[in-house]
DNA sequence: GTCTATAGCGCGATAGAC
DNA sequence: GTCTATCGCGCTATAGAC
């Protein structure tokens, strides 16, 4: 494992703290703190904050529909790839005990007290997302293992807005363990057993 | 209609405000722009920003649960209560145009940079629904209306979080339309028909 | 690329006159 | 109860030395 360079570090330090606090939350004085450097030093790699939110938007998006594309790509059963995908919050909720939620979930808590240019950018991130469920969705449907009421695309949506939202209401209410039980009742409500 | 008092009106601006842009979007400086009194003012009422946002949060507590007990109480059917109960959410989202989620969605958000006092009152908000959603949802199991797989429980803590969560996801994509939809197909799961 | 130093702003909060 | 004035703080951002 080689070290990890300067702007790296920054990336990775502020989307921990705009996990837990908000973009609001999150200061290049904090950044500086963890890292090791001075905060004007900060301003080298990305000159205005908001340049810097941008670049781990766009980082988090590839890292993040990269692994989706490879659940879906795999040849597991639908409900295996809903409950892969589904896994991807439970680990972001459950990391380090330090009450981190999606990146997304957290922006657009915030959406009203950010620049458009980033508001396009959570909407395309929630755009993607809801497209692979209903893809997803609609596989499961159509080899019968699925069976909900309603169509594929009202219920990506359902499915895509309760994972996101429930992370922020689980991490006042229930946690980990709350969200957990959450994603197993919407697979049963999804495979339409009773 | 007889005159608003100022502590009033400052408790009415402060949680449009907080609605829309959270806590830390909110200053007093904002408020009195609005209200019509200077910033220092505010402190007369209230002392710390700690303390206004304390009285919101017991006022839109009282408020709230004052119209669900309502509800629960009526004659109406499962059903029916359980579209009340949700068109207090939606109704939320559509008022006038201004990205307002509920207050304590958006407080639950924000929630690592609040003092442990508030995250107290909104752990409390987040139970008295729950609690009662769980005594809707066993109404109308009970009664045949609902038909839903999964323990009363977790049923109810989806619901309550999804409709939470999707208020902060649905503004900035999908609105109320979008919101509406997820309620129906919400309904539509519940009741447990093909 | 990192540093020190500082500018400029908005914030919460307080003092004291009216 | 409202006002003017001000303090002290943290923030984003910039200038200029090394």
């Amino acid at each position: 494992m080689q070290p990890t360079d300067t702007k790296t570090q920054i990336l990775d330090v502020a989307q921990d703290l705009i996990q837990r606090l908000g973009v609001n939350g999150m200061s290049y004085q904090d950044i500086s703190a963890v890292v090791g450097i001075r905060k004007a030093s900060i301003h080298t790699h990305f000159p205005r904050k908001e340049d810097l939110v941008t670049a781990l938007l766009v980082r988090y998006r590839e890292r993040f529909l990269r692994i989706v594309d490879g659940i879906l790509a795999s040849g597991d059963e639908p409900e295996v790839k809903l409950r892969r995908y589904c896994g991807l919050y439970e680990a972001t909720l459950s990391s380090g005990n330090r009450n981190k939620v999606c990146l997304y979930a957290m922006l657009g808590a915030e959406l009203n007290v950010l620049n458009s240019p980033l508001v396009v950018q959570i909407q395309q991130f929630y755009r993607d997302n809801e497209d692979r469920l209903v893809h997803l969705l609609t596989e499961g449907k159509q080899r019968g293992d699925f069976r909900f009421p309603g169509d594929v695309d009202t219920m990506a949506t359902l499915v895509f807005g309760s994972l996101e939202g429930e992370m922020l209401i689980a991490r006042a209410h229930g946690g980990a363990e709350r969200f957990h039980q959450v994603v197993e009742q919407l697979l049963r409500l999804i495979k339409g057993h009773l």
